[in-house]
DNA sequence: GTCCTAATGGAAATGGTTGTCAATATCGGT
DNA sequence: ACCGATATTGACAACCATTTCCATTAGGAC
């Protein structure tokens, strides 16, 4: 019960973990409540989250946060390379951004990126660096196409 | 020099060439005069244009063009397949799309992109469509990283 | 606790993009 | 070449995601 006392600084007291206080105390980032309550937001989700989409979410949770925080604190967090940033109908939404090499499978009809995890593919990534001028990030490869759901409701978009 | 009698219908009198204008019509679009304008000074250059940059351009080659027409244009085009679209800095940006499969390397710091064919590495793409539950579209696969021009530049982002 | 710095939030400004609707150009048939 | 139906265009206003500003508040070291 004596919690006060342990190595790991103390634990937050709204609920989210201080598993995310870690993290972003790794990223370089002071884990601020609001850091902290942003990120944990987008973790419990699958799909991608807006600004907007958040800042209604955290209100209702009683945890009413200004739009600007909402802005600038994703931006932080992407810079801090805790999130992968995507467009989509002219907002800018967020993922969390799962560790090691992985691609993105985007659907272009529901939005939904699903991750897949690189294999020996990557040698094929790595070959670019040599054949042409150019250094990529094996983190940041995207596929478009369509999602097998969609492939399935010929009609218009699941709502998801 | 009856050329009125043209199978291939009357040629451009805009000093665009006629063969953008088949192009349009392969696309399912009229050829109209804007929309040949526009499409031929996005194929002027090779970096990413926006909706704005193609407006002034225009104006300033005597075709002033309303800024509606030069989005809904893009729009146009973008959808009939005949452009690449891509997103920098909260403006979006355009790009004719070059026939046949290949990736785009995108360059976080400068934003050119450069076309890379897929030879027979598209091979991996196709087994994606196997593995997971996805429908690739082989012309829309993106890798982000650092073009050589900008890895050999470590100060700010060169002018282009 | 106290001080200093960074973070926060409300409101206004910014800027790319889209909607509206009358004027205009295009294309088929004659 | 003329004419009518239809699609396109352009000026302007509206829209909305995002950023800026700045006074207030919270975080972290001592």
């Amino acid at each position: 019960m004596g919690s006060h006392t342990a190595t790991a600084g103390r634990r937050p007291r709204d609920g989210t973990s201080d598993e995310i206080a870690v993290r972003l105390r790794a990223a370089g980032l002071s884990p601020t409540r609001r850091r902290r309550q942003v990120l944990e937001a987008l973790e419990g989700k699958r799909r991608l989250a807006g600004a907007h989409e958040l800042y209604v979410e955290l209100a209702g949770q009683g945890h009413p946060v200004g739009m600007s925080t909402v802005y600038r604190t994703l931006s932080a967090l992407a810079d801090a390379g805790l999130l992968h940033v995507f467009v989509r109908d002219g907002e800018t939404r967020y993922r969390p951004c799962a560790p090691g090499r992985h691609y993105h499978l985007v659907c272009r009809r529901c939005g939904d990126v699903h991750e897949h995890p690189a294999c020996d593919d990557g040698i094929w990534l790595d070959r670019i660096a040599v054949e042409v001028d150019f250094e990529p990030d094996p983190r940041l490869a995207e596929v478009y196409g369509v999602c097998g759901r969609c492939l399935r409701t010929p009609g218009d978009v699941p709502a998801d």
